[in-house]
RNA sequence: CGGGGCGUAGCUCAGCCUGGCUAGAGCGCUACGUUCGGGACGUAGAGGUCGCAUGUUCAAAUCAUGUCGCCCCGACCA
């Protein structure tokens, strides 16, 4: 592609409202355009490296096994009625109706599209001689997010290749899990990410096991709790930390006093007013739990996982006390609540126990207690204590003796085993060999191919601009000629141009009437892998110049061979 | 949804506080000329309903109110 005949805006100066550096880059390179808060148009660069993220998908797709399909995003509520999802999603889902010979009829976008696949199934798949199939489709999504932001990491819309896998038993889930499992890994590496298949929560989707494809940059939306000495990683929800040895309490000497605080009841407010460390205090949260209330303490500067307090309790479902609960619980107004008196169970994180003289909630209004001893003051069952709160840098690895570090990471994808949720709810079942009806068994495996460019941009630019891999890259060479109309040199760089791209070399000849250093500036923002410069004191001796995006030092090579020797280059470095 | 910031040329911004002639700069763009190995220079140009609406005023980019758009932070934790 010569540089003229297509579009590439690029920008010298940063435009503003773009932050991070990812959103920065496919701005000024000119690979994406804003319409408007988290609507992007791929421009012609921005679509080539697209295309070929998507490429490695497909082809990773293809060689595990599952077949490609092409579902519509126009989908009818009433599907997402049937599985519940009309309030799970909420404002996500962007819900409209349209009218069509005088009714209404209402339509979503489909924000993943378990319902439409699985309707799918129901309708073509009945019997186990049918399956296991996985299907999978590379199709635009679209969400009504709150907030979208980061440039294209979080989008109203955007391409996810999302594949589902469709089983008769729980060990051909497994395999179909494992064997997407596999080929995320070997997508995220041909991309040249590095990344962290991390433990997850399946979340909100429903479901068991699941695990996040996470690429750490420092601008990541997630946060992964990963421990460097044993490549343990899982996401901050999930994440377990090792056995927390709890040191006996100093024997304190402190008597348990109450102190007036008033109007005062959040832990910062008590920790300011009274003086003393978050770390020194308790929090009591009260959870209803299947509809039981229970008592929860917390080191006051720690946070609660729901996910954990709901396991170790035991409970389905767990939710946060509304303020009505909490005094009817403890007697006091949110604020005041503490472990001494309460008739309701209590749980316990493990490090509450080394926490010698606690400042706790009185369960009165307006008053705290100081100086509160486990055991002497309050007591909590031996079985109560568990982990019970978020993973925190420094806490000890859960697999061995190191400890845990919190990075931030964007999330590129995501597998997670479904169970019979779906196909229950949209009947997708299939007769056994002994004429057995059962729904199928299900997995579903997403990943954001738009986020697969942010991520790479985001971890390996540097002050120039981009730096592509030759997997993402949009042309694998760049030719700039210096001074295009020195007809010596447009004719070398013609000719070089010619021979690449017969030998199937994606190159991009810019052939634009501009100085050197403007041709330069913008090769390394764009970020072509390989630049090739046609010069007259080069041809001269005949010789053209090389530079790698990545190295520091440009070299020559003689002009005579020297397509062949540019393909050849450009063929090892895909390897 | 809560809080904050910003809307002036294609891009980055000045001017606004303290209202006053025909609204500015740099980059980019057009034409011509000189240049040509890391974002050249000269000359001449094109390009704006100062986001929009209402109000205050003799007079509004500038003040007030409203509205729309964009960006950032937060959104349960007693």
């Amino acid at each position: 592609m010569r540089w003229t005949q297509t579009l590439i805006p690029t920008m010298k100066e940063t435009p503003e409202g773009a932050e991070i550096p990812s959103h920065v880059l496919m701005l000024r390179a000119g690979l994406v355009g804003q319409l408007m808060a988290g609507v992007y148009t791929y421009l012609p660069l921005g679509l080539r490296s697209l295309r070929k993220a998507e490429r490695i998908v497909r082809e990773e797709m293809d060689r595990a096994g599952a077949v490609e399909l092409h579902m519509p995003a126009l989908t009818p509520q009433e599907l997402w009625k049937r599985t519940g999802r009309i309030e799970a999603f909420g404002n996500v889902l962007i819900q409209f109706a349209v009218r069509r010979q005088n009714k209404q009829v209402h339509m979503a976008l489909g924000p993943t599209h378990e319902e439409v696949v699985t309707d799918l199934v129901a309708r073509h798949i009945n019997s186990y001689r049918q399956l296991p199939i996985t299907l999978y489709q590379i199709q635009t999504k679209f969400r009504n997010e709150e907030r979208p932001r980061f440039g294209v990491l979080r989008t109203s819309e955007f391409l996810m290749k999302d594949a589902y896998s469709f089983d008769t038993s729980v060990e051909g889930l497994n395999a179909s899990y494992q064997k997407m499992y596999d080929a995320y890994c070997r997508i995220f590496s041909r991309a040249g990410l590095g990344y962290l298949a991390v433990e997850a929560e399946s979340g909100p989707i429903g479901g068991d096991a699941s695990h996040e494809f996470m690429v750490l940059a420092d601008n990541g939306e997630d946060t992964v709790v990963h421990c460097a000495a044993c490549g343990y990683a899982a996401n901050l929800e999930r994440a377990e930390t090792g056995k927390r040895t709890a040191k006996p309490p100093a024997a304190g000497d402190a008597a348990l006093k109450k102190v007036h605080t008033p109007n005062v009841g959040s832990i910062e407010q008590v920790s300011k007013l009274l003086k003393c460390r978050e770390r020194d205090m308790l929090k009591t949260l009260v959870y209803v739990a299947d509809g039981q209330p229970v008592a929860v303490l917390l080191r006051g500067d720690h946070e609660a996982n729901e996910g954990k307090i709901r396991r170790a309790v035991g409970a389905t479902k767990l939710e946060l006390a509304l303020p009505d609960v909490v005094e009817r619980t403890t007697g006091a107004p949110v604020g005041f609540a503490g472990p001494i008196g309460l008739k309701v169970p209590v749980w316990a994180d493990a490090d509450v126990a080394a926490v010698p003289s606690a400042v706790i909630g009185a369960n009165e209004g307006n008053y705290h207690y100081t100086g509160a001893q486990l055991s002497r003051d309050f007591q909590v069952a031996p079985d109560h204590f568990a982990d019970l709160r978020n993973a925190e840098a420094g806490d000890p690895c859960p697999c061995c003796a190191g400890k845990l570090e919190l990075r931030h990471a964007i999330e590129v994808g995501h597998v997670f085993k479904l169970g019979t949720k779906y196909s229950e709810a949209l009947d997708a079942r299939y007769l056994d060999d002994h004429e057995q009806q059962h729904a199928a068994i299900m997995g579903c495996y997403g990943i954001g191919v738009n986020r697969i460019l942010a991520a790479l941009i985001e971890t390996t630019h540097d002050e120039n601009g981009i730096i592509w891999p030759m997997a993402l890259a949009p042309y694998e060479i760049i030719i700039s000629p210096i001074n295009v109309k020195e007809p010596a040199v447009a004719e070398a760089a013609e000719k070089l141009y010619g021979e690449l791209t017969a030998a199937g070399i994606e190159v991009l000849l810019d052939d634009r009437d501009q100085r050197p250093g403007v041709k330069f500036k913008d090769a390394d923002l764009i970020g072509i892998p390989l630049r090739v410069v046609v010069g007259g004191r080069g041809l001269k001796e005949g010789q053209l110049e090389i530079k790698w995006r990545t190295e520091p030092e440009a070299k020559m090579i003689p002009l005579a061979g020297a397509a062949a020797a540019l393909a050849e280059m450009v063929r090892k470095a895909k390897e």
